[in-house]
RNA sequence: CGGGGUGUAGCGCAGCUUGGUUAGCGCGUUUGACUGGGGGUCAAAAGGUCGGCGGUUCGAAUCCGCCCACCCCGACCA
């Protein structure tokens, strides 16, 4: 017999818990190991059984409920957080029980946070399922040479996870899997006719992240729902398109019913590459990543690819205008940020121009026809340099950071660099912001006063004026025009066009007249249309009707599952814990029994808990002896959207006090009848 | 990877500067009593390789060196 069954024989026994206890610590409960008598329905009589009831209304998120006594559960709460947790999701989940930390970015998911994560896997699978997706399962371990075709092992770089095995082979713990299931397809599709599909799994997935951080929402080891579409064409039927759309759909559905406050985005598809890529954000101020939105239009992108509308050009033209001064150079001693210059002139960084270069990762080819290529980009110093859309301006699809060694080598004195260092060298593509690009300020009613930097350490220059100082004369260099395409399009190197980060106030580039807002998101969808970059690297493709060889064309869909439960927190809590929304609560009701010792709280208890089940509600009892401050303290710690408290007063009356998590402080809640608490409760998690 | 910080009981911390009884405190835990509607009171108890290794010393939580772990800022980040 076990341990189990002998628990829950007397799971509500008459003896009170204390007594209980003694008689365990003296050895032996009754004297005997007895197999508790079972009726024909498998229930063990005494313990809060199913009772006959009418049929009652059902809510959408669940079937059947279940009930867990928190005294057979593990629910370690804790007064204080562990230092180290700063974010109230980590805090919380950390001190409601949900969560502990094992290692940095690695974490155990308890009882509780198992069934959120459950309810959160269980809506992600109804809506992938509806969407025509099919759920599989593949390795966490894959053998690093996968890596190798997509050259992921060094793109992917330090963040993918390496493991030797026994034989000294090298195998990694997959951070996705694109090239496990590229294979697994090249394996076993050969025909157009199996086309389209679209997989996906919840898994555990790797990633060496150099620096985890905020508990569960920059982890090393983290669920996530990774799904992949394999398709003949983009358009059409049976497209990448449509599969996309399903998939934003689908992403929408999940979030809605999950209860969280969300947006999609428009998002850089990154090294993944791919056409078109949208991210889901929770909204939430302590986000990582910030979105801009145009509250006329509903645009809404990451900074990272937001795009900014129309600004007008200066009156009289870019870069036309007099000079403010004479040019004059400055010592700026143990000046490294644009900030410290600002501080040590006692310029504002709106009259700084401040140049960032790029070298362009040209292909062995490349580098044979065209040489070193670089981009210096210019911005105003209170700008951010968009990398995206310097590619999309110069034409060059893979950039990076030029190394500071060899820029320096190059004759470009890093962190005093001007404009002016782009003039005169060969394969220099100078790329001015219109924002930057003004010598005339038609706001201020006068010319510009620019500050840039020196081209030699520890120097700047103050009254830079674009047409006497470059080198050349930007006029006259063709610089006017707003074209694309630039580094090996003849425009004499040097163009004017948007390469900043788009900020709050930005006109909007979809409503004339409406400018941008900023928000804060918290990333937990993404969705990219692939194309063909993997199955052109691993060789998938497939005869179509006109038994031609064709490259697949993929998209895939990803969901951080435990970081959309953190980011749920993040989004839905105040100073005495969590707040659940009903669909993800690990439970829909708290029932906590004043007296867990007493009969007829007990009884009423079960009958209420079996009711509920009945009607799809999950029941989590509060059977433990402690005091009713300490219950109501965890109560609202952790979260669950509705309490029911069976105390003597409220029984007395026939009823129990029903009070909703999310009810403002204070409201000590009101007593319902016990015919009409499941009613009350369907209706309430329903609303 | 650069900068900063922390490691002492399950959690939060003191002690370290200036080496010296048996390493403390609060919370939590266990036992008993009193209690019983927002983390209660009293009494008793259990719980520590002071992150690790090495060194200095008659003697190290304390001083020195190396290493490890964890956190924060930055770089990085489908």
């Amino acid at each position: 017999m076990g341990e189990s069954d002998r628990r829950r024989g007397e799971g509500t026994y008459p003896l009170g818990r204390r007594a209980r206890r003694r008689r365990l610590a003296s050895g032996r409960a009754t004297g005997h190991v007895a197999t508790p008598a079972r009726d024909p329905s498998g229930l063990v009589p005494g313990d809060f059984v199913s009772l006959p009831s009418r049929p009652m209304p059902t809510i959408t998120t669940t079937r059947r409920g279940v009930t867990q006594r928190w005294t057979t559960t593990l629910i370690p709460t804790t007064r204080e957080a562990p230092n180290d947790a700063e974010v109230p999701s980590h805090v919380l989940l950390h001190r409601a029980g949900f969560i502990r930390q094992v290692g940095a970015g690695i974490y155990d998911y308890l009882p509780l946070a198992w069934r959120v994560l459950g309810k959160l896997s269980a809506i992600v699978r109804e809506e992938m399922d509806a969407a025509g997706a099919s759920e599989m399962l593949m390795p966490a371990l894959e053998p690093f040479e996968l890596f190798k075709d997509t050259k992921r092992d060094e793109t992917y770089g330090d963040n993918l996870f390496r493991v030797k095995d026994r034989k000294g082979r090298l195998n990694a713990l997959a951070p996705t899997h694109e090239e496990v299931i590229t294979e697994l397809m090249r394996g076993c599709v050969n025909s157009f006719r199996q086309l389209p599909l679209n997989l996906y799994q919840i898994q555990t997935k790797f990633r060496d992240e150099a620096r985890p951080r905020a508990g569960l929402l920059r982890c090393r080891e983290f669920i996530m729902k990774d799904a992949y579409s394999f398709h003949l064409a983009v358009e059409g039927a049976g497209g990448l398109n449509e599969a996309y759309d399903a998939m934003y759909c689908a992403y929408t559905n999940i979030f809605t019913r999950c209860g969280l406050d969300f947006s999609a985005v428009e998002a850089e598809s990154g090294p993944i590459g791919g056409s078109a890529s949208h991210e889901f954000m929770v909204n939430c101020a302590s986000g990582e990543d910030t979105v801009l939105k145009c509250p006329a239009s509903g645009y809404a992108a990451n900074v990272e690819k937001c795009e900014i509308g129309l600004r007008p050009a200066p009156s009289k033209g870019y870069f036309a205008g007099e000079p403010t001064g004479a040019l004059e150079e400055v010592h700026t001693p143990a000046c490294p940020g644009i900030d410290d210059v600002c501080k040590f002139l006692k310029v504002k960084p709106q009259h700084m121009l401040k140049s960032v270069l790029f070298k362009v990762q040209s292909t062995p080819e490349q580098l044979a026809k065209y040489g070193e290529e670089y981009i210096l980009a210019v911005v105003r110093g209170d700008h951010d340099v968009n990398e995206g859309k310097v590619k999309e301006l110069s034409g060059c699809t893979s950039i990076a950071m030029a190394e500071p060694m060899e820029a320096v080598a190059k004759g470009f004195a890093i962190g005093f660099v001007s404009p002016r260092a782009a003039v005169g060298k060969k394969g220099v593509l100078l790329l001015v912001d219109r924002d930057a690009a003004v010598a005339f300020d038609d706001a201020a009613g006068k010319s510009k006063f620019w500050v840039t930097g020196g081209d030699k350490p520890d120097y700047h220059v103050k009254h830079f004026n674009w047409q006497r100082d470059l080198g050349k004369d930007p006029l006259a260099a063709g610089a006017q025009g707003e074209h694309k395409g630039g580094l090996r399009g003849g425009d004499d190197h040097m163009m004017v066009g948007d390469v900043r980060n788009a900020l709050e106030g930005d006109p909007s580039p979809r409503a004339a007249g409406s400018k941008l807002i900023a928000a804060r998101g918290i990333e937990v969808g993404h969705i990219f249309k692939l194309g063909t970059k993997y199955s052109d690297a691993m060789g998938l493709t497939i005869l179509d009707q006109a038994q031609q060889k064709r490259p697949v064309i993929m998209g895939c869909y990803g969901i951080g599952v435990s970081r959309t439960m953190a980011a749920c927190v993040e989004m839905s809590h105040d100073a005495d814990g969590i707040i659940w929304p009903a669909a993800l609560a690990p439970f829909h009701v708290l029932v906590t029994l004043m007296k867990p010792d007493d009969a007829r709280q007990r009884d009423v208890a079960a009958r209420l808990a079996s009711d509920l089940n009945t009607a799809g509600v999950d029941v989590l009892l509060d059977d433990r002896d402690e005091r009713p401050g300490v219950k109501f303290k965890d109560a609202d710690l952790v979260g669950l959207p509705i309490r029911l408290t069976l105390g003597d007063k409220a029984l007395d009356a026939g009823g129990v006090e029903f009070k909703q998590r999310k009810a403002p402080a204070g409201d000590k809640g009101h007593v319902v009848p016990l015919g009409d608490v499941v009613a009350s409760v369907v209706a309430k998690l329903n609303g």
